[in-house]
DNA sequence: ATTTGACCCGATGTGCATTTTGGGTCAAAC
DNA sequence: GTTTGACCCAAAATGCACATCGGGTCAAAT
């Protein structure tokens, strides 16, 4: 821990200016220069912040996903249906694809995280897939979720979607493809004729279950054990 | 059309030749002279039957398509619920994902087509796009589906469970890939609840509508109107 | 006590001559 | 009448000498 270096606000310019770089060149084509450039410091600043480009970056992901889970949250606990499986998982989409960074991270984007996943952690993909199906078992046991389907099968349709969701506009021509909020809205009523139970189950639970997984993850992020 | 190479059978023997290599080291990697070897001909016999290689995997892909849609079609109507749109919906995954040529197609993956569908058919895509929607509006019509979905945005919606269906298994580590089996039986039962209109619909008017589609796109391919 | 930017050096890129590859042809063999 | 495979040639791959890049360091400046 370097004491020149200890600067938060500091530090958070430079990593706003890597993932700004980093969106748009990928992290191999992004120097180590261009970010000190674009955060309007000089290079070996940076190394008072972090003992490596590796580390800087792990930082970033880390900020990112914290990021990502207190905006998911806050969404979830704002929308009075936030506890339905379908609300939460629109919610978390939506966020999702508006973090350029996180979005080309989840679903795996080469050219913009180069060889750097790899290098770091290669088991990040099936860590993803153990949560998602944690996910599913605790709300089915807190009443959001019916019963009667498995959390394995359904916490990989679920990353199907999420991932086709995530892929295909690279692919499919604007034309073809709805507004996002059609998108969003008709997944969202889709995934709560799909498994809601009978009733409609109960929103709160379904709320407290987020809050007490989400502490937990964040929690193991910060102490590095969760890429 | 030459006369030298009318021989259906040989012809066949050939594209299975060259499905398998193109599968393994895809399109730009497979010589036309491996081909041949692969077939147990000599190169120069591979131009008495295709003017060029790209025609050569022109006449794969009608196949492999013409060969799909058989096969859907002989599925979905031994299937009692074959008209739900749940149940043709994961024949046809099942189909395509069992068929590794068209499952690269169909995913656009870059490493087997190499530039190719570039070359060929950069309109692919859309046109996919368009009739998914122009076959949800006629299951719509025929009582299969809800009325009150939008064609496109559901079709959108079950462009993305294809594709990241198809490309998932390349990235999910096995041990968190629950059996196909599993997998498409819970997709059937998903889409059912999220799509089907009170009552279940009618089966029957279902099956209907894809023996009129798949014969008119048939036709096309087989006019080469379509890719 | 901080911050800088010139400097180090292995890795990557560039330009170019040379070789190999591979789609396509066709005279000869069958 | 069919089929072959040696042959053609443009395009891509390879090898190599040389230049540049870029992560990381540290003595000097602030």
């Amino acid at each position: 821990m370097a004491e020149a270096g200890n600067n938060p606000e500091r530090a958070n310019r430079i990593l706003d200016a890597a993932a700004r770089l980093i969106v748009h060149y990928g992290f191999d084509k992004t120097t180590v220069g261009e970010i000190a450039a674009e955060a309007g410091i000089s290079k070996g600043a940076i190394y008072l912040h972090w003992p490596s480009k590796d580390e800087l970056f792990a930082a970033l992901l880390l900020r990112e996903m914290q990021d990502f889970s207190r905006e998911w949250i806050e969404r979830v606990m704002a929308d009075p249906d936030g506890g339905k499986l379908g609300v939460m998982f629109l919610h978390s989409l939506d966020v999702l694809a508006r973090r350029p960074l996180l979005r080309a991270l989840v679903s795996s984007d080469r050219r913009v995280l180069g060889d750097f996943l790899q290098r770091y952690d290669p088991s990040m993909f099936a860590r993803r897939m153990t949560l998602n199906q944690d996910f599913i078992r605790l709300l089915q046991a807190a009443g959001a979720v019916r019963a009667d389907v498995d959390p394995q099968t359904i916490g990989y349709i679920l990353a199907c979607l999420r991932y086709g969701y995530l892929l295909l506009p690279d692919l499919a021509p604007p034309e073809h493809t709805p507004p996002v909020e059609a998108i969003i809205q008709a997944l969202a009523d889709f995934l709560e004729r799909a498994l809601a139970p009978a009733g409609g189950g109960d929103s709160e639970a379904g709320k407290q279950v987020i809050r007490q997984l989400m502490a937990g993850v964040m929690q193991q992020w910060e102490q590095g054990k969760l890429a």
